[in-house]
RNA sequence: GCCGGCAUAGCUCAGUUGGUAGAGCAGCUGAUUUGUAAUCAGAAGGUCCCGAGUUCGAUUCUUGGUGUCGGCACCA
């Protein structure tokens, strides 16, 4: 006898052994033909896996998220098929689900075109509807092997190589194709009903770059058509976002062949840089730090010393100049040991807080080069702290709670946490790496902080935490940034006097809170879509006249707008009222004053915000009141 | 760096089955002096990314670069 529990707490008898799609079609024929798997004691299975003894079972339908994800991975298999059925010497190798998606690499003497996935896809429409059961089945590891390699599937023989000997691997069939795969799937082909093939890229084999290149073909996969269209709605929006469509559009910066993966700042987007660097500056001193300035260009020797020039030698920018070699500083780190080096430090002095707006040049790889979130010059908000080994927990914590401060400043609410540990290649000692990690750990679990583990991540020096932002289309860069290391100090021979008279190593924590200028200012962008709150926006307000009678009016109001502090400008063009309305809206300017001749008499002004939202008359010194609390308020507009 | 796409006026984009190109907006000139998201007219604007090849002739075809976009790899 089997027991089976329900999710609503309703219990189910069965006299024999029983599927899962026997337990759902004794609730209902209904729930029958919606169930896409089961989950046994928490585990997902098919619908059609036998349930061993008593046990909880949730009917997993198109509702649950678990439901979807087994319909995108049923759609992996899918394409796959397809792709064999129309192209019988590719190869299989992998297909996972994504984000909203799925993939599958093969191997394949030609690259796929635009055509080819249109076909791929009607193919993929058509199996759909032959309603094939797919069925699961366990192999012995050996004979899964073989099977693969008489149908020259070696990359999958390959895979299943790599799985250890003596386990079981299961495979699953739809028709004539098979795939090795852990599942579950669904039933049957036919309850897969709405994707969209969406592009194709190349990807290394076991994600080597040694490796050859294989072809990614990227699908999407919902539940019902809405779903899908609202998906491809909101990419189509978060295109209109676009921090390098937005940069042209609102004037704030641009790129060009001359200079690739370095920025132009126009006159628009450094009055935003330098808000945020005059924001940033204000908070670090705040926080007892010490803003330095240090060499561009510092000697090879300095970067072999630090261990840069082994690690990253590829992607330094050199220079020989009379007969020297030089690098233009990568990092700021060896620079700013050199400025507390100078003159000897007393534990007394500790912690030392060095920052730096630091201009830095990495060569980076063509392919890596992205609008102005991969650049190869930038600027972080970068700082050292040269501290005791005891006070490193302290200014973890107190560098978590800053950068959480500035982050809900720039209105970001969704902050991804990662701990990376220790990687291949690196300096120092194990003993020095345990310390270090269990030290960044303790930190991240003291402020409670929902993070996860990234094994093998950290920097050459040391383990690192990173704070990491989404993009318009969710892409996830690495914005802030904390690193402990041990091993650098040591290396460029900083150190101090401590309590009990003998020299000392300090300990140096890098840090970033935005990470670089350029890469903060696109996410922002995209964030914002452009229409920024009041204290970053680059143009604040603009004066408008209506006639020619207005004009020294319109002036007179800019001039005393513009002397207390506010950033303004004047319109005062041959334009209709309404034309001029309509360009500073689109230019998303947060305040337009209007001026015709009734504000003339009154000396008011009459405003109105980007939105169209009309604020009506008020004189010049309330709206000055009003707008410089709303910069102080840092507060969202609309 | 690797795989694939793209590169035409300041911007957004048409176009040429090989005969050196066109629109809208912006800019310029003129008219209009306007009340809350586009006033009208005129003139002007191009190394069709760069180099080589094929051809009587290349913006178009071939090829080599560069940049850029989407991924992959990389990211101190």
């Amino acid at each position: 006898m089997t027991v089976i529990r329900l999710p609503d707490g309703s219990e189910r008898t069965f006299d024999q052994p029983v599927t899962v799609l026997d337990v759902a079609s004794s609730v209902g024929s209904g729930l029958a033909r919606a169930a896409l798997a089961g989950k046994v004691n928490g585990r997902l299975v098919d619908v059609s896996s036998h349930i061993e003894g008593d046990s909880e079972l949730a009917i997993i339908t198109e509702k649950d998220a678990d439901g979807l994800e087994i319909i995108r991975h049923s759609c992996a298999h899918l394409l796959a098929h397809a792709v064999k059925e129309l192209f019988p010497e590719a190869q299989v190798t992998i297909g996972p689900v994504i984000e909203d998606g799925f993939y599958y690499d093969f191997a394949y003497k030609r690259p796929f075109t635009p055509e080819d996935l249109t076909a791929i896809e009607k193919r993929m429409l058509e199996i759909t509807k032959r309603n094939l059961i797919i069925e699961r089945r366990v192999w012995e590891r050996s004979d899964a092997i073989g099977f693969f390699k008489d149908q020259g599937e070696h990359y999958k023989a390959q895979i299943i190589e790599s799985i250890p000997g003596g386990e079981d691997v299961s495979l699953y069939s739809q028709g004539d194709f098979t795939d090795l795969c852990r599942g579950p799937h669904v039933p049957t082909t036919s309850k897969l009903k709405v994707f969209k093939l969406m592009k194709v890229a190349g990807a290394y084999w076991r994600g080597n770059s040694n490796n050859e290149m294989l072809q990614r073909i990227y699908g999407t996969a919902w539940t019902n058509k809405n779903d899908q269209k609202a998906y491809l709605t909101r990419l189509e929006e978060a295109e209109k976002r676009d921090h390098r469509k937005l940069g042209k559009l609102l004037d704030l910066f641009h790129t060009q062949e001359a200079a690739p993966g370095m920025v132009f700042w126009h006159p628009k987007g450094w009055a935003l840089w330098q808000q945020i660097e005059q924001y940033m500056r204000d908070i670090l001193s705040f926080n007892g730090y010490q803003e330095i300035r240090t060499p561009q260009v510092l000697d090879k020797e300095l970067w072999e010393r630090s261990g840069h020039w082994e690690n990253f030698r590829e992607n330094m920018f050199t220079t020989n100049t009379d007969e020297r070699c030089f690098a233009i500083k990568p990092m700021n780190c060896p620079g700013h040991v050199q400025v507390y080096s100078q003159g000897l430090k007393s534990y007394r002095d500790l912690p030392i807080r060095l920052a730096e707006f630091g201009s830095c040049h990495r060569n980076e790889a063509s392919g890596a080069l992205h609008g102005i979130m991969r650049v190869r010059a930038f600027t972080q908000d970068d700082a050292h702290i040269f501290c005791t080994e005891d006070q490193v927990q302290t200014e973890v914590v107190q560098f978590i709670d800053l950068l959480k401060i500035v982050y809900a400043d720039f209105g970001f609410k969704e902050i991804l946490v990662k701990l990376s540990t220790r990687p291949q290649k690196r300096v120092g000692s194990e003993l020095q790496w345990d310390k270090a990690e269990a030290a960044l750990e303790a930190a991240l679990n003291q402020k409670k902080l929902d993070w996860e583990l990234q094994p093998g991540e950290g920097a050459f020096y040391g383990p690192k935490i990173e704070f990491s932002l989404k993009d318009c289309i969710g892409r996830v860069w690495q914005c802030g940034t904390l690193q402990l290391d041990f091993s650098m100090p040591e290396r460029l021979g900083a150190e101090y006097v401590a309590e009990d008279n003998t020299r000392q190593i300090p300990v140096m924590l890098h840090r970033a809170v935005l990470g670089s200028m350029e890469r903060f200012i696109g996410i922002l962008i995209e964030n914002y879509a452009g229409a920024f709150p009041l204290w970053l926006s680059p143009d604040q307000i603009v004066v408008l006249n209506i006639s020619r009678g207005q004009v020294d009016y319109a002036r007179e109001v800019a001039d005393k707008l513009n002397h207390n502090g506010i950033r303004a400008c004047l319109d005062l063009r041959n334009e209709k009222i309404t034309y001029k309305i309509r360009e500073h809206s689109l230019q998303k300017l947060p305040y337009q004053i209007i001026v015709g001749d009734e504000e003339v008499r009154t000396k008011m002004v009459a405003v109105r915000n980007r939105a169209g939202v009309d604020l009506g008359q008020m004189t010049v010194h309330a709206l000055i009141d009003r707008l410089k609390a709303e910069v102080l308020s840092r507060a969202e507009i609309n």
